[in-house]
DNA sequence: AAATTTTGCACAAACGATTGCGCCATTCAA
DNA sequence: TTGAATGGCGCAATCGTTTGTGCAAAATTT
């Protein structure tokens, strides 16, 4: 059995120390309160050789910060929102936090439980990728004094700092191309409507298609939900209209694969039946039946940044350079938009 | 502003009643302690009132347990290991706990210091979907006493409390399938060597060939990695053999998307120039330019399992009737399979 | 040699909860 | 009327850290 110091008092007597020492050794102020080098290597060793390391549970009871910070997301389990937290929690790692990880299952009532779970477990700050539009849990948290960063959507009405994608500016190359490829009725199966990625990218949409002196189809406009049974839903309601488009501009990469499964179904191809541009890369892109043309999103620096402000808001007193960040997408152009050379 | 009262000492204040008296009454002990039901009704008013929570780290110290839970996966970007982190997440929410949860960038080392992190911050139990073969570290954290459930993968020479698929068996259901549609030259790229999910998924493939009388071709059995390059490499290395196999068997989502990669820059289609089955279904599975063939393991009754295992361990004192599980997966079977009417 | 400064460390009080024990008031039994 | 039993709640110690303050001993100055 290895000798072992459960906690800092064990330690100090068998160092024949105080706890005060131990501690303030431990905590790199050896210089600051005199203690001598002698001592100091004492102490090192000693932590080593009984395996000794300090309860962070009541380091962080005395010294009102935990190095814990709250991740919420709607869905772990996309590699979207997957990727984000990975490097959240390897920047945190990096700078001795810790993450913990709340799945609000795009449901705002047990993001609202989540919420409260953090500020009872005192994390020093939160990043959240909120579930829906009601954002008033969201904002009483943050009054409370807890630092709080929002990501992958911002909060209108709110003035909550946070780091997204340029959803507009995405939506606006998306469109770009399919309209220089020919195309002129377009369709656009959208996500949670409200919620400001999802207008941004409306709006890209529409403006894309305004800029062109290109007539906008209300009926083009359609679907609430950024998961898989939605884009199978309108794609359906799609391919029974009257005058039904010839591509169709998917506002996430469920919805493009739901897309995909009722184009199936009809046995349609793509970009001959249907020519589909979607929001969101993914590493089997390129390998679907028809290579995807797709919306990358800055996923790293996303997380990477949020990170980053995050930290500037719990650390310095002056808000005042708090900077929220749209983040540039990039056009990944590949097989699945159909060049029409006669206007239809 | 709203009244706030930020410790039990604060709120006992305001209701004229003791600390003691406060904290039973939320703790649902006010019978045991005889406290009147007018008393603890003005408790819960007044809690509601002033907005309290208790603060779960001076909870945790005294009472020696957090409620907090490790999750430590390899790569958290994978959905593979998203939606089992998923599973446990959710499942540990309505359960009272939390998750920490920790990337170890399939590094040993960085699943040490993980390792190390979470009993300092105490935690009740840990999760781990081990990064190596190395385990001594996780042996060591599991003597020291925490609650340990590893996932994925188990670790021999341990008797640590392991949820994996059975492995064994998915590679026999994937190979079965393969020299049923006439295969016999049948490629193997595998992943990590020596981990326990690869050992037995190339253990299954080994069977299987045995069973059938097939001759085993070390040269059709290489890699070492579960990632895409690693399909990739091999898959090139595949395409310039003397005797090419007319079928691979990947061992990963990721490894098949390596191979689908090199596969096209060659030219070649799944499955007329290349059969193809994989482990690990994912949601594009269908939608692969050639839909896919695959293993899919259930990974949502892992998670479920995995945390229901770790809460007994925690809770139970007799240790006796902790069972490890290895949970079966399905074959799914698409086109990626051509059919050989000839032996070739 | 006395006074002062510096060195080197320890005492004890927090942080915010839980809990063994104790104490007073009331009710009941004798 | 007294003693015992019960009802209803509070005191103070404790969990493992950190830290403001304090106090000897050694070193230095006068």
């Amino acid at each position: 059995m290895v000798k072992k110091a459960n906690n800092i008092k064990e330690l100090a007597e068998k160092l024949k120390l105080s706890p005060t020492t131990v501690s303030r050794v431990l905590n790199g102020k050896s210089k600051t309160f005199r203690i001598s080098s002698v001592t100091s290597q004492k102490v090192f060793d000693g932590a080593r050789e009984y395996n000794y390391s300090p309860n962070r549970i009541a380091r962080g009871l005395k010294l009102e910060k935990t190095e814990t910070l709250g991740l919420i997301i709607p869905d772990i389990a996309n590699p979207y929102f997957g990727s984000i937290a990975k490097t959240i929690e390897v920047e945190a790692h990096k700078r001795g936090y810790s993450i913990i990880l709340g799945d609000s299952l795009e449901e705002v009532s047990t993001e609202a439980e989540l919420l409260k779970l953090l500020t009872g477990r005192k994390a020093d700050g939160i990043i959240i990728a909120p579930a829906g539009k009601k954002s008033r849990h969201i904002v009483e948290a943050e009054q409370q004094g807890i630092p709080l960063v929002v990501i992958d959507r911002f909060l209108p009405d709110t003035n909550l700092p946070y780091i997204t994608t340029n959803n507009y500016a995405g939506a606006l190359m998306a469109m770009e191309h399919l309209i220089e490829m020919g195309h002129r009725n377009i369709a656009c199966i959208q996500g949670i409507n409200g919620i400001s990625a999802n207008t941004d990218r409306v709006q890209g949409y529409c403006d894309a298609l305004r800029k062109k002196g290109i007539a906008i189809n209300d009926h083009y406009i359609l679907g609430n939900d950024f998961g898989e049974l939605n884009g199978y839903n309108q794609t359906r309601k799609i391919l029974k209209m009257h005058h039904p488009p010839t591509a169709i501009f998917a506002l996430s990469n469920l919805i493009s694969l739901g897309i995909l499964r009722a184009l199936k179904e009809e046995g349609l191809k793509v970009p001959d039946d249907m020519s589909l541009v979607s929001f969101d890369e993914q590493p089997y892109s390129p390998f679907l039946a028809c290579p995807m043309t797709t919306v990358e999103q800055p996923r790293n620096e996303i997380g990477k940044e949020a990170f980053e402000l995050l930290l500037q808001i719990i650390n310095d007193k002056n808000q005042e350079n708090i900077i929220s960040k749209k983040l540039m997408p990039k056009l990944i152009i590949r097989d699945s938009v159909k060049k029409f050379s006669i206007s239809n």
